[in-house]
DNA sequence: TTACTTATGTGCAATTTGCGACTATGTCAA
DNA sequence: TTGACATAGTCGCAAATTGCACATAAGTAA
């Protein structure tokens, strides 16, 4: 390792010959059901914080960068590929975490239905409601779940920042299948804006926006008039 | 240190035994003169990148947050206090730094023109207008400025993030004294946003919002009719 | 065939926004 | 003293956006 002593940027510190932070990501994996938002939890079975739950994470290897990190965390602890990752906020508090020093980079994943199903199926991770404000993570019988760590308030970036994007950001598709109903389009934003939305109102600017691609298709299952199945134009990453 | 193995969390990985990447801040600070954005810089009289130049940054010490960190740098090197400090954005390339891995949390300061110039008498920061696309860091005779490592693309990560706040946040106004005018407002609008606005549109706009608290004084110096000077309902911190 | 449920479309009022033109008020120079 | 000038600040209207009530369409289920 190069001697970075006497450095401009860098200041004349050797941080080689000093404790540091271990770095460090955390999944916020969420999905849209039923009008609410579901996170992916993990719960702990040993200390610290046994019996709380917590956000898939791992450690950063210094081999590869930190979307790498996430797109392997999101592999091997969750059993998922290819769900669309960004990064959300850098938490870095000193007690975080009561082990050690430890700064982590928050990822959001946002998840389709079948990802969802599959990643419920790898046996690891748990789906819980997200509700309330200050916000909780509640079980499928309403009882609410001890988060661990600080990652309630990590909950609570993410959902803001998806509330903050959701209207110009292109983010609602990423939770939908490839085909979707219009209702289905505005379930997604109600669940995240957690409010109900006008009809005609939202249909006219979806479809101004001329990102939406009409099938021709309708849906199958419905006990009543069978809505339309739309695509996005540009297929989501 | 706690044994952190067979941990559910962090899986097992025990980070004292390996390598891991450092933790440093970097900052942007930016002004806005003249309807252009500035960006504060350091020389880089050092290798690697000697002559290059770079966005003051450091270390992050074990036992102080990310907040804490980007705060006491923008004292020590820049020396000020008090600057709206803004979490940006993590980088963390393998390669980004030649030296070592390196993760730098990127934060953003908007300062005032007073603040802009204590930096500067500081003698140690440099200002250099921000332009073109892909954005550009230009000295006062219009000469490229080399920036250091990815700093090209944090500066353009800070300026996207700016466009896309100012619309409906109250991040102009700390580019702003404390009185100031709705023509040196729009100024600072129209810096960030690279375009003009209408002027009507803009004064109703911002009036409507009830933000803005007229002062009854005008500007002084004007060689024409003086503007009305504003201050901000709640005071931006 | 009829009731019921949800999809989809239409018309209208209220609000927001873009923009040209107009008036107001200061400085400056003849 | 007065008129040119530059910028501040206002007004009115057209266009675009949004909220919403209501009408109509197209399925299922009895």
């Amino acid at each position: 390792m190069t001697n970075i002593s006497h450095d401009d940027h860098l200041d004349g510190y050797d941080p080689s010959a000093y404790d540091r932070p271990s770095v460090t990501v955390d999944l916020v994996l969420l999905a849209s059901t039923d009008r609410r938002l579901r996170a992916l939890l993990l719960r702990r079975d040993q200390p610290p914080q046994a019996g709380r739950w917590a956000l898939p994470g791992g450690f950063v290897a210094t081999d590869e960068s930190l979307d790498a990190a996430a797109a392997r965390v999101l592999r091997e602890k969750v059993g998922l590929d290819g769900a669309r990752l960004e990064q959300l906020y850098t938490f870095g508090a000193v007690d975080r975490d009561p082990r050690m020093r430890i700064v982590t980079v928050a990822y959001l994943a946002l998840l389709r239905p079948e990802q969802m199903v599959q990643a419920l199926r790898g046996g690891r991770v748990t789906a819980a409601t997200l509700d309330g404000d200050p916000l909780g993570a509640l079980n499928d019988e309403g009882a609410e779940l001890p988060l661990a760590f600080d990652h309630r308030h990590i909950l609570s970036v993410a959902c803001e920042r998806l509330r903050g994007k959701i209207d110009y950001s292109d983010l609602a598709f990423a939770f939908l299948p490839e085909r979707f109903t219009l209702r289905a389009l505005q379930d997604v934003h109600e669940a995240v804006l957690g409010t109900t939305l006008n009809k005609p109102a939202f249909r006219r600017k979806m479809l101004d926006r001329g990102q939406l691609i009409a099938t021709g298709d309708r849906e199958a299952d419905a006990s009543h008039r069978p809505a339309e199945l739309f695509r996005v134009r540009d297929a989501v990453a």
